[in-house]
DNA sequence: TGTACATCAGTGAACGCGCGTTCACTGATGTAC
DNA sequence: TGTACATCAGTGAACGCGCGTTCACTGATGTAC
């Protein structure tokens, strides 16, 4: 496998891939880890014993434990580029399966980066850099929010509230429903739900939270 | 002050009274660096100087910050009791006064113990008998919720879903909606919120989203 | 192709910081007579 | 009321554990000639 490394890549080749695969190893036991035990109770060893190398090998990659949490994020978030416009999709909130879409979406992002998103979350917990990032993260989607929201207003739907203030409930609901059930400790429900199920559930409930009457 | 306390509790009572007040300054003072920096950043002596204790002090009245947030916990939950039955209110959540009533109750509620709260939120990241706790608690809520939900049903309501994972997702709604508003930490929104507005806007939304059409 | 030297990924024992926890001590309060 | 001793809240320096981080070393890979 690894003495199979294409021929023009012989010169320096297999120590870069040694590297690449080490730093890739600590990534991926990072997620494992993280997913068992939560990122604020994992230890440096931790990770690299799971990534079965030694201790001081993680600093060859990542100066801290934070690093390589944001070394996540970036990939998560160049994957999460790269499926940008994928798909067209309506702006107008007033119309369910718009509603729908955007559940769909965020319940897949959720699903696929729980791990990710947990960790985060937790290292927002004690740090007010992450705190900040995280913040900044949401808001984007807040904003794209609370534009379908306003696009729903002019078609005559009546919200409850502002639609900044929708917009955060709209997110609180979403993203904590979503951490309750897809979540690493998820207790909550006795019976597990489909993805359809808890799909469809929170598109009706914000469609009828906003005020649509379908 | 101090020297004017009552006359039959001189024997034993200047002692008892100090250690009551070193006790609830501790307390006290948790409250205050948990609401600065978090439960999880908060060093033991942290709460000792702002309680203007030496170190060793803490020892004497609890074997560790666990043991102070189930003291603050404690303390909650018998406030939390005292006040239970104090207004009796409507079971059908058909009615949306029914619904108000139990916003603005677990309104007020966050908004008094946000501290608390938030403390029991950051210990259950990295402690599962806190997670166990807390969700223990909440589960209470939630069955009596998807009660509520139930009746409404039977009123001839259309859920979005199944009544627990509903109430599962009220509480998802309410619980992090108010601790974004009203937590420590509360950046979320250019323009703060009046509690009733608030109460208001959820209420709309979640009437409207268990399907109460008023 | 071969040899001598340079570079670098990886190792794991050791170091040291931060902080929880202890403990010998002080002085005030309480008790006994 | 007074005196001698006992108890106990409170102190803060010191101890030590846990874990992040370093570093001298090894052996494999790469380079020069």
């Amino acid at each position: 496998m690894a003495s199979q490394a294409p021929v023009e890549a012989k010169t320096q080749g297999v120590r870069r891939a040694q590297a690449a695969q080490t730093e890739a190893a600590l990534k991926q036991a990072a997620l494992v880890v993280f997913a068992r035990s939560g990122y604020l109770n994992t230890k440096i060893v931790d990770i690299t014993r799971e990534a079965g190398r030694s201790a001081g090998s993680f600093y060859t990659y990542f100066p801290g434990k934070e690093a390589l949490l944001e070394a996540l994020l970036t990939d998560l978030l160049a994957e999460a580029d790269g499926q940008v416009g994928q798909a067209a999709h309506s702006e107008d909130f007033s119309d369910r399966a718009a509603v729908r879409w955007h559940v769909a979406t965020y319940w897949d992002f959720a699903k696929h980066h729980r791990t990710v998103l947990a960790a985060l979350q937790q290292a927002a917990t004690i740090d007010d850099e992450f705190a900040r990032r995280v913040h900044e993260l949401t808001r984007a989607d807040r904003g794209h929010m609370a534009d379908h929201l306003r696009v729903a207003q002019q078609q005559g739907v009546r919200l409850p509230g502002d639609p900044d203030v929708v917009a955060l409930a709209i997110e609180a609901l979403i993203s904590t429903f979503a951490e309750r059930c897809l979540g690493p400790k998820s207790q909550d429900l006795e019976h597990p739900l489909t993805d359809d199920e808890a799909i469809e559930t929170l598109t009706s409930f914000i469609a009828g939270g906003i005020g649509i009457r379908d």
